[in-house]
Parts: structure tokens; C-alpha cells; sequence
DNA sequence: TTGTAGGCGTTATCAT
DNA sequence: ATGATAACGCCTACAA
């Protein structure tokens, strides 16, 4: 492998000299950094991301942490998204990354975990679908020992960031347009998991529109698992005009349970992932860009890890129609 | 952070000696032993895996190639089963991981990849979807300066293993079950890619039944893509008994196709994934178990980079009935 | 069996 | 502005 060393020998400089050029330091005179760089190019040299890694505590590395459940497939469609989103910019701003996946540590501590992460350099992490009753993903976070951006939460400190799109707001426009297009008074809404920022925001925002409209409401959890909507739907679906679900699975779910029920109920979901091509048509739901939502927590990494204290990014989304 | 060298301290040995036991090194006494891992446990030590991959030539790690089109939803299922498999089994052997997307080096050159791999220290790669017309990436097997696993291929060599299914057998089964329960004499095959493994030998599969049940074939190509599948079902659905797809994807555009044209043609899929339980209903298929593929392609990458040599693994699949 | 010491490729602190 | 040189934490001959 060519090293750094080789780059400094083929420019006739030192190599802390090369060094200071490829992480621009300032205090460099033109002529050696063009010596420099030129000798990079003709060598082809890649600086070695592991060694600067272990001498520097801020040449970061940073985790992705999922905790997605990664048992149904609508899930994981939203992972790959912030996933590959992540990577790319992450490639983009010359970061390392690693992905870790929740699950992996249930039987550990938070010191272990935080134990583990130190172990790997890691210096920032992104957080993905966290709840409030994770105790040791919040202790992590608490700890303030990492630079932390949390992807749909809304913890801001010096060290952590928090990156979503307008909850309330988007709930609240994707049931008033199905609201007023149907003329409905009695909507069944149902819920995503309890103890969940996104669950606690767009009711929120179902709770405006209930106001403004004076609906009749009657909201259930259905933890963003399609048979629990389904379930809830069957139940209740039928005294209601519409269905309003905070998420597409569970608007799946919920549709089956019209069908089953021989009934129709407009309903809406939530995300708008590829799974409603094939099992909604023609249904209104909130697109979110996943993987932007993703780049721009790494971007926001970035700036926590170069001194940067925390803040609330919001991310755009869009109303459609399957 | 806590390093081997308070380790070594806290037991009074050398730091070298620490590092033995910890790497499972002969020739040390079982007293020492004791008295190492002791001090490991009360000091809660994790090792610096970046430290040691800089280190040393074989404290792996590994880079999971991912060639998948991230476009489509049902693909990222496969993806993320390959991924979490991979990941998980990485973290119990011990080994690092690093998750690269194919199209993040579109413009780059074999030896641009290969540069960046070793730039950061990657000594073993596992490739996920590759087809034959990727120059980049058969050159970068073909190398052989990295310890490769290729997922769905047939590549074996000192340094180069493959893991897959036997495609042929499962093609065929499925396939048959279909046949045989439908007396179908007029066959529809529509298969994957051009130039890639899966498509080939499912293909030989389809044949293999072709020539024992005296059917007529008619063979196109859906690229694994949804819409192709439906275009050709509705170009040649009409004229075929059954429908056989070379995966599930297909199957729900053949599907949407036999509904378009108001006729009943019974179907069968490949793969096995939750899609089918949402679009498609009763039809066969074969279940691949992705994250155990990905896991024992994880295992046989570390055993190639103690110094094993390749070779073909096959791991099970079942046959299903959504 | 155990310890000493050099090296992996960078970064960072001092001199110069 | 540039260059030695000591870390960073671990591995690995080689010596004892």
C-alpha cells in the first residue's frame, strides 16, 4: 500500500508536511501544496482512513444505529433508504461509517454499548426510529459522550440533533384532504406505538384538524403493525366514516379489514412507501424522503463533530395520492 | 478510553502477552490465561478493533458489496435481510463491517475500488447481486487481493468462495408442483437478467422439467423487473397454461397482467418475500433464507482469511405456498 | 512461557 | 513555513 510516507518522499517534503496539505492546514505555501497534491495524483494515493481514524480522536467515525424492526418488509424499505442515504453522503463527506442494528445489543447495558462504540472510534452516531422507552439508546444519547443526530425525535444539546419532517403539519394536511373530500364526521384514527415522537406529533396534528373540522374521534394505537390495524379496523371501522392511519402499513391493514367487513371506508396512511403501489390504489399519504432525511442527519453529524452544537433540522415532505 | 496496556498492568504481565491471550495464541499458561482475562473483565476492556486492523494484515475487515438495484421495494427486503444477517454474524466473529453500495462508484475504476478498499484496510469483501456484465466488479474477484465471497455466483478460487442456493433443484421443484397440479403442457417461463448466475441456472431448472414432462416453453427474459413481467404475461400470457417466474417480483406483474386481460393462468414465483403475503395469494414459490445465506457467507469469508481456500456452499431453501 | 521492541499510517506538538 | 518525533492501540517477530 502506498502511504503518506511515499507521497512526502516522491514531493521532497516531510511527511507532516503532507499531512497539513491533505487536511488543510493553514500556514501552507502554495508551491508545496501544489508539490504536494501533485505527487498524490501521480501516485494515486488514498490516505488510509483506519490509521487517521486511530491518531485522531476527530477524524470521526460514525454509527448508524437501526432500531427499525426488521421483521416486516415495509420497514425494511424505509431502512435501505436511510441507510443508503446515509452511506452516500456519508462517502460524499469522506466520513466512516458503520451500521449497527439494534437487536444486536438487547442483552447489553448502556456502558457496554457505550464501551463497544468507543472500542470501534466512533464519535458520531445517527439514530433511526428510536422510542422513548428505550432506556439504554436514551442513556446513550443522555451520556453525551457522542455527537448524536436522532432521525425523527426532538432532542437538541450541545452534542445532539434531531432531523424529521413536520409531523402534526402533515398529518394534519393528509386527513383534511380526505376530511373534505369525503365530507366525514366520524373518523376512526389509529395510531402508531405509544411512546413514540412520531406517534405523540401526528396525533397532534389529527387532534387540530378534529378541532378546526369538530370531528368525532376515535383514536386507537395500532403500533404501526399492520394486523393491529386491521384488527382495530374491524372493529371499529365500520361506525366510522373514514380511516385515518399514521402509517401506509397500517393503512394496508386497515383496507383488509373493509374488505373482510364488505364495507367501504376512504381511508389514508402515513410515509408513502412502494408497498402501497400493490396494495393501496388510489389513497392519499404523506411521502417522505427517506434517504434525504438521512443525508442531511449525516450533514448535521458533520457539523456536531467539527464543533457545531445541536439544533432541529425539518426536512419537506409531500402530499399524494397513490 | 481503556487500553491492553492498562490491561497488562492491572494483571502484571506485558502488553504482548496480553495481546496473545486475547488473540488465542499457544504457549501460554493456563495461570497467566486466568489472570489476563481476569483483568479483562474488571476492567471492562473492549479492544480497539480500528487499532488492531491497522496493525495487523489479517484482523480483518470486511466490506459487504452491494449490488442490489435500490429502486425497487421488493429488493430491499432482500437487501436488508442480506445486510442484517451479515452484519450480526460479523459482530459475533468478531469482525469488522463496513456496507458499500455498487452505484456509489459508477465512474470509478477497478483500480479506484481497489484503492479505496484498501485504503481502508478491507481485507475481505462480500458481494451481493453481482451480475457478469459488471466489469468493475469481476475484475476487482478477479484480482484477487482481497478475500471475496460472491453471493449467487460460481466463483471459486484460492481466495474466492460462493454461497447460494441450488437454483436448478429449486426451479425445478417449484415449477413442477405447479405443472403437476395443473396438467399444464404450455409453459410461459419468464426469467431474470441476461448474464447473470440466478437466471442461468434457474433457467436449466425450467429445462431440466421442460424435457421430462414434454412441455412446449416459451422463454423471456422480465430482467426481474415488475413491469417487464406484466408486458410480456400480457403479450403471451393467452397462449400458456401457467405462468413460471424466476422471482416474485415478476410474478405479481404477471399476476396484474392475468387480471388485465380477464383470464386465469396459475403462477409461480422465486423468492419468498413478504411482498407475495400483500400482492399475490396461494402461489408457490421458493423461500430463500437470506440473512442464514448472508451469515454463512459471512463464516466462509472468515475462514478464507485465516487461509482457507474457495469453494461452493449451498445453503436451503423451502418450498412454499403463500 | 514471557517480555522487548519495532512497526502499521496518520495526526499533532514542538522545534527550527 | 517546514520538519522531527512522539503518540494512537495493537500485533508480531525475536530475544530472553
Amino acid at each position: 500500500m502506498i502511504s503518506i510516507k511515499d507521497v512526502a518522499k516522491h514531493a521532497g517534503v516531510a511527511i507532516s508536511t503532507v499531512s497539513k496539505v491533505l487536511n488543510n492546514y493553514p500556514n501552507i505555501s502554495e508551491a508545496t501544496r501544489k508539490k504536494v497534491n501533485a505527487a498524490v495524483e501521480e501516485l494515486n494515493f488514498v490516505p488510509n482512513s483506519v490509521a487517521a481514524a486511530l491518531s485522531s480522536k476527530n477524524a470521526g467515525r460514525v454509527a448508524l444505529m437501526i432500531d427499525l424492526n426488521v421483521t416486516t418488509q415495509a420497514i425494511d424499505e424505509m431502512a435501505m433508504r436511510y441507510i443508503s442515504g446515509a452511506i452516500t453522503k456519508a462517502m460524499e463527506l469522506n466520513l466512516d461509517v458503520i451500521t449497527l442494528f439494534v437487536f444486536m445489543f438487547q442483552d447489553k447495558t448502556t456502558e457496554e454499548l457505550i464501551r463497544y462504540l468507543q472500542s470501534q472510534s466512533i464519535t458520531g452516531i445517527i439514530i433511526y426510529g428510536v422510542t422513548e422507552d428505550n432506556q439504554v439508546l436514551q442513556e446513550l444519547i443522555a451520556s453525551e459522550k457522542f455527537k448524536c443526530v436522532v432521525v425523527d425525535g426532538e432532542h437538541v444539546s450541545e452534542n445532539t440533533s434531531s432531523v424529521t419532517i413536520d409531523q402534526r403539519e402533515a398529518q394534519y394536511e393528509v386527513a383534511k384532504v380526505l376530511v373534505e373530500e369525503t365530507s366525514a364526521k366520524k373518523v376512526l384514527y389509529i395510531g402508531g406505538d405509544e411512546n413514540s415522537y412520531v406517534t405523540r406529533t401526528r396525533l397532534e396534528g389529527m387532534e387540530r384538524l378534529v378541532r378546526e373540522k369538530k370531528l368525532e374521534l376515535n383514536r386507537k394505537n395500532g403500533d404501526f403493525v399492520e394486523g393491529k390495524a386491521k384488527e382495530i379496523a374491524l372493529k371499529y371501522g365500520n361506525e366510522a366514516d373514514i380511516i385515518v392511519c399514521a402509517s401506509d402499513l397500517m393503512a394496508v391493514g386497515a383496507k383488509a379489514a373493509m374488505k373482510e367487513l364488505k364495507i367501504e371506508r376512504p381511508i389514508c396512511g402515513f410515509d408513502g412507501i412502494a408497498l402501497m403501489g400493490y396494495a393501496g390504489h388510489g389513497i392519499y399519504t404523506i411521502r417522505q424522503n427517506f434517504a434525504e432525511i438521512s443525508a442531511r442527519a449525516m450533514e448535521e453529524l458533520q457539523r456536531l463533530m467539527t464543533g457545531a452544537s445541536g439544533k432541529m433540522i425539518e426536512v419537506e415532505y409531500s402530499l399524494i395520492k397513490n
